[in-house]
DNA sequence: CACATTTATCCACATTTATCCACTACATGT
DNA sequence: ACATGTAGTGGATAAATGTGGATAAATGTG
């Protein structure tokens, strides 16, 4: 299970290391794509074929649909690993996110995700307001 | 039955030793996350488990429970005991929950939890106060 | 076809993390 | 009261990880 955050940078040349303890997991070969709110989003090659089909079980009627899956699936991109576990963060995608130097790097059980540092920072602070508040929402959820 | 509290002291090498009481329950790998009121969470593998399922079913709004869940599982992170017992508490945990050197863990049956001393000071003295009004209107559950 | 630019592979360094061992304090039992 | 054992803390050494740079291959362009 992917779990746990990771603070890494982007070096000069785009190459991005991913945690160690995440690559047993991975594989060497990975699917980046766009994430919500402005992050991107990392599968493992089971886990994309998942994703993959259920957006394909989407009521394509809907223009809203349609873009949604244009901008999943088009903006996908098959990387691997180099030996140091590292992978190329590809220009439009980096640009997606607003990446800088510093990103954050987010195990969320399936996927990854990765964040701009600054980015992250101003959503988490949002967010940990919020834990308190759900958690008594939702009640015997025993966190 | 995790039951108890204890005062011990992160090291500065971030390393917290566990109260030796718990080990034999706890096995040699935890999970470590976010939890209420500003305290970490510690729970066995097997209570984890139980945790992340609870999390995929939960029934509120997308938006919410990307956040919630963003919180929770990027929170969390897998970490082992050392042959002594101690575990690495990870930077972002420790500054979330304001632990200094001097810390208190609490047993609570099925997981543990993190305070800092000065914090659960506060808590506990606002707690002590309400347990008589909590009992009261707990009466029906026959506690 | 030659050149320039990008992309991939490889290696080296520095920092962090993990493992191991030693010391002290407290408790227990003789 | 003393010896013994267990638990918590601190430090030292060894391994792993992340980062940066250098060199070789590939790609595209004039």
């Amino acid at each position: 299970m992917l779990i746990g955050q990771y603070e890494h940078t982007i070096d000069i040349k785009k190459r991005l290391a991913l945690p160690a303890k995440f690559r047993g997991e991975l594989g060497d070969k990975i699917i980046i794509t766009r994430g919500i709110e402005g992050c991107l989003a990392v599968y493992t090659e089971a886990e994309w074929k998942i994703m993959s089909d259920k957006l394909g079980a989407l009521t394509i009627s809907q223009a809203e649909a349609r873009s949604f899956t244009r901008m999943i699936l088009a903006g996908a991109m098959e990387v691997s690993l180099d030996k140091l576990g590292r992978i190329l963060v590809p220009d439009y995608l980096k640009e997606y996110a607003g990446l800088k130097k510093n990103v954050v790097i987010c195990g969320l059980s399936n996927r990854l995700e990765i964040w701009d540092a600054e980015k992250w920072e101003t959503y988490k602070i949002a967010a940990e307001k919020g834990v308190d508040e759900i958690v008594s929402k939702l009640g015997g959820l025993g966190i």
